[in-house]
DNA sequence: AATGAATGAGACTTCATTCAT
DNA sequence: TATGAATGAAGTCTCATTCAT
């Protein structure tokens, strides 16, 4: 619904889908707020152990940076709801600071993953957290084209991840 | 108003800080969707307009693409409450697709440079309005960060820059 | 509807008696809490108007005392619902301190009477207050009474002074 | 409970301050108008069996009043939270019309007592039960003053007195 | 054209009560 | 008998829009 509607579908509505009567949607979140930063940190939380690397460590960066980046596209290719959802809540003033601050925990595998990727590029002396928000950003850029062109998916995804590994790695 | 509260602002308020009255806005527009797709517009507008370029043709591809996005920065940085409008009013679904396809009319010329910029790198097989997209999605993160730093402001940028051109450039 | 209902009086219900719809009551007052300070302040305004003495000064306490009596009585055996949303309203925990406070200004005439009145009384030592709040309570079970048995309004009103009189200006 | 949120407390905080699940409070009320009924009768009967004369019938009239008076703001005033919730009570329109009139028995002793101390003066020909109310709202204004002054509760108790009796039994 | 009071649908939330366990 | 999750009616309040002036 959040996907459909934005932050402002009604919790009537969110109730109904769910399966539940109205009231019962507040046994469980005592105001909409708190089911809007549940819902943020549990897609994030999902997003994050998609993430995680399955790989052999001993691969290269840009091996292991390029796994990390399809099985991102491929999640959110594959859950559009979600990701819609996470970035409607993710511009809302509703996601509280503390929420956005518990977002980025477990983030850590993959921030150090960028801070190698970034240790002999153009971005080395900027904050890792700049090369997230560039991946981030673009990787979501690339969701959007494939989601309206998605035979070209695969094609999409790669050229992605070039032109992100091009912009944070590259000297 | 809308970059402080959100598509969400009161018509109310809108008028108050419009300093006219309530109904006066209805003589305006018609309803408020038509008020946020005509602002949409013309923030878009206003953006591409600070985009044209004012230099001399004939400087290399990368110092022309340079120029935009310095411009397209500095707008951003120097209005603030524009820019997170524009993003606000982006992922809102109020935002018509006839809206969305307008605002793409005008910026004839950037696409032009973007055309060129990309003829000779990896992305060179992709819609040119994928470029785009990456310029605004990187531009976007460049401001979010230079908001919050804003001393940093020339070195973001500058990185910003390096990162968009290797994106999108790079062979 | 506070008279009949209580403080628990839905604002639909007020609005409907009112004539107006349910939103136009919060154009008028911002909240319900608003609307039942902005009532009591009214019905206290009304009660100390009609206390007001309109008598020669010249009489004597007793006199003076027992026409602000008589008054308080009549208004409030010919106002039911008045009497009964004031006293609803005072016992409520939406009545403000703020506004008791207010509440209490304009007596000020009262209390000099009762200042006089107590001067050579038992209570002479106790507050003004005191001999105020006693006149509130013993006024309102004598209405009680009235109200119960119409027919001896006249009798109860004047054994309901008397007991009064007794109970703060007696040695 | 009642005392601090008057008889709107839910349900569900009464059972949790009375450390039971929110069901199990209905398996001995059928519905809360009936707790909240029990209740007043409850507190009545307390208040009664405080009252209720532990002295030598042998003292004067004017002693065992002043003994009942005392014991009802010592009661009173030990216990804020009673004294309020019974009020609270009082003032609802939950409590019905067989509950108050179940209320008033037992009250017998102390309604013999008034028609004695009442027999010599003004309000002798009126209803003891008007003696009774007076007393009711004479010491409830007493002990609303001594919660605010603790300190000079004997005095208020004794002056409250006074005024009652001068009220009630003078000539 | 401008005004702003009035409207009422609809939003979020509370809570007495039920009932399967 | 005790539990507590589920219910949904009802409450307060917001707001886009209308319309008489």
């Amino acid at each position: 619904m959040i996907a459909e509607l934005g932050v402002s579908a009604p919790t009537a509505r969110i109730a109904q889908v769910a399966g539940v009567a109205e009231g019962t949607l507040f046994t469980y979140f005592r105001t909409k707020d708190e089911l809007l930063n549940e819902l943020y940190l549990a897609l994030k939380g999902e997003l994050r152990d998609v993430m995680l690397p399955t790989y052999p460590r001993a691969e290269s960066v840009k091996s292991r940076a390029r796994h990390a980046w399809r099985k991102y596209i491929e999640w959110g290719v594959a859950n559009p709801d979600k990701r819609k959802a996470m970035t409607q809540l993710g511009v809302s003033d509703r996601i509280s600071e503390r929420t956005r601050a518990a977002s980025l925990e477990g983030f850590a595998e993959v921030n150090a993953l960028l801070h190698e990727s970034i240790a002999h590029g153009a971005l080395r002396d900027h904050p890792p957290a700049f090369a997230a928000a560039i991946l981030g950003s673009l990787a979501e850029t690339t969701m959007d084209f494939i989601s309206r062109e998605p035979k070209r998916a695969e094609r999409y995804s790669a050229a992605g991840f070039e032109a992100f590994w091009n912009a944070i790695a590259k000297a």
